[in-house]
DNA sequence: TTATATTGCAACCATTCAGTTGCAAATATA
DNA sequence: TATATTTGCAACTGAATGGTTGCAATATAA
């Protein structure tokens, strides 16, 4: 079973779910509260979140809080930063208009 | 059939064949020669690429080279935008530290 | 103590996914 | 023309995925 940050953030709903806990930490059941699918389709996905650390967990009485854990979400933007050259490189604008007016 | 840039990223084959195509464009025959599987699994993840407008085509006799196209990637950074605030906040790293010294 | 609320785990199901093999179409070469 | 190369499509397979329901464990409230 591949667990890894890109994978996590492939669905849609894990990613709607970090977006909720990094405003503010939130337990399963007020998480659950903002989509269609059931508490344990979302305990699931926190699963899966807590599992790639990127989650925190703290404990209140039966109430566990989750809150986003910045850390590994760093690994996707260091996978993006050669990539992020490209499209911001004025090189490659040029190149394009290049290749645009070579082709007309 | 979701068909994004998240879940095209998702797959670390295809994350090593956009790493391969932002150098230099190649052919799908070239392309699976640095890989274990087969040239028709490769070949379906250009496809998977292609759909996400992740990649250019340029045929050329019965040879297609396919070279990255930078445009779409940036919807991933752009979501990663907000996520980045926090790691690279120093109110973070202060939160933390002061969350830590209230929890000993 | 008894009842209720919160959470996580297990089993199951339908669909998707990544891989394979085989084949057809199109282009280049002998 | 006949043969070889490059590519993409279709069919199939086993594993992973996202969802469900049911239940057990723990903590709070009556």
């Amino acid at each position: 079973m591949r667990r890894d940050v890109f994978q996590a953030i492939a669905d849609p709903t894990r990613r709607a779910i970090l977006t909720l806990l990094a405003v503010q930490a939130l337990t399963p059941n007020a998480l659950a509260e903002h989509f269609e699918v059931s508490r344990q389709a979302v305990s699931k996905h926190i699963k899966i979140l807590n599992e790639c650390e990127l989650l925190e967990k703290e404990q209140d009485g039966r109430e566990i809080y989750y809150r986003f854990d910045p850390l590994k979400m760093k690994e996707v933007d260091d996978w993006l930063q050669p990539f992020k050259q490209l499209w911001e490189s004025r090189f490659t604008q040029l190149d394009k208009l290049l290749d645009k007016l070579k082709s007309e």
